[in-house]
DNA sequence: TTAGACTTTCATAAAAATGTCATACTTAGT
DNA sequence: ACTAAGTATGACATTTTTATGAAAGTCTAA
């Protein structure tokens, strides 16, 4: 189940800012631009969460505040407030309001998608990192488990997080220097060679049931995690 | 492959903005907070474009223009501004030092990525990694496939960089020396004729759906890629 | 500290790609 | 039809890239 995050923010770039970083973290997001629209999407299937700008025209945003946290069915959906830099006043009405955290503009992406996370994880503990599932294999984050037509498949922690990657990333080509930057983090002084063989060692681990065949090598270029075989 | 994009900006949260649009779009991305840093990056490899922040503390966003503009190696680097909201006076005064475009706080991840892509494509036209197609031939930069009605096509890498070049540079002829320059690189020294056993083994790699047409020999001038047969 | 699990590096095998040749074909002009 | 120049093609020695096994170094938990 994809989590759905409300964004109500009347600045169209920064609106589309924020739905490209929730999307490309694996979010689904709605986006209203007004009090209107944002009251039109207090419906079912109901956001898992809200990101308001508190600075919206006319002071609606804590209007919009207010009136999810009034109905019975939207009140105990978190709310991101977003505001200014050094409007340490509306933070704190925005918390009386019934906001549950809220972020800083401008905002990094990472700081954004871990108070997310943090908001949502506090509401419902266990729906946050779904599993991914491909061709019958998957990787459950949260039990920190791969496994394929049930039986569990066992590799070390690197392969993992390379899987984990590789499966978030698919259909993409990535470079051993790419792959060293995404899965063992910037500037760690480790051989290109040295993904070679957590390739080779990730391939193992999936073999068994004919899954290795998603790890492809794609010649000159680097490697490729594709459904396409 | 053309894809480092320089990031100047003071601010840590907009950096990591940046960035995060960046290498979700493919580009690979080198950060500086200020001056010092951002002349540090000024070595080889060079990167392909610079998003530079206008407002950095001390003026020294024009300063590092300028010095990019200075240095004969760095000069036809394109350069992006980051500019405040409504700082007219500046967009024109950076577009005087030779900024190529400017890019107005708070952006959108589209125009953001709109702009880059504009303005390297000026640069440097086939280094983009959009998929081309061309009467069902497809090539796909991003995961590195050669397709045809579904079926993958398989090549060496040379091959590849053959095709991709000729797909994005139709309907023209180009000489054996050419085609060297474009497709192997700059003073490499290779044979003329080598150019002709490629063409073969690109035609053949392309031939079983019949697409080995599109590659025309063109008598006492080089090849050409066509679509018109 | 020590066993055990991981990682990284290295050496070597294996596979694939590349550049050249020699030779067979084509084409245009005579 | 014949010739000369340009092009296509198959073969192959070499060079590059990857795959893989194993050694050496690290880190962690008991």
């Amino acid at each position: 189940m994809s989590r759905k995050v409300l964004v109500v923010d009347d600045e169209a770039p920064i609106r589309e800012m924020l739905v490209f970083v929730l999307e490309q973290n694996g979010f689904q997001a709605i986006e209203a631009e007004d009090y209107d629209s944002a009251i039109e999407a207090m419906v079912e299937p109901y956001p898992d969460m809200v990101l308001l700008d508190w600075m919206l025209p006319g002071g609606s945003g804590i209007q919009i505040a207010k009136k999810f946290k009034q109905s019975e069915y939207t009140r105990q959906i978190p709310i991101i407030m977003l505001t200014a830099r050094g409007e340490e006043e509306d933070k704190v009405r925005g918390l009386e309001v019934g906001a549950d955290d809220y972020v800083t503009k401008p905002f990094s992406p990472k700081e954004l998608m871990a108070r997310i996370k943090a908001v949502i994880r506090r509401v419902s503990p266990t729906s946050l990192e779904e599993a991914i599932e491909v061709h019958g294999l998957r990787l459950d984050p949260i039990s920190h488990r791969v496994t394929s037509e049930g039986s569990e498949l066992d590799m070390g922690p690197t392969e993992f997080r390379l899987l984990h990657f590789f499966m978030t990333h698919p259909e993409r080509v990535y470079s051993r220097e790419q792959l060293l930057d995404h899965v063992w983090g910037t500037n760690v002084y480790v051989e290109d060679r040295t993904v070679d063989v957590h390739i080779r060692r990730l391939r193992k681990a999936i073999a068994p049931l004919g899954h290795d065949r998603l790890v492809q090598t794609v010649r000159g270029a680097g490697y490729r995690f594709s459904s396409k075989l």
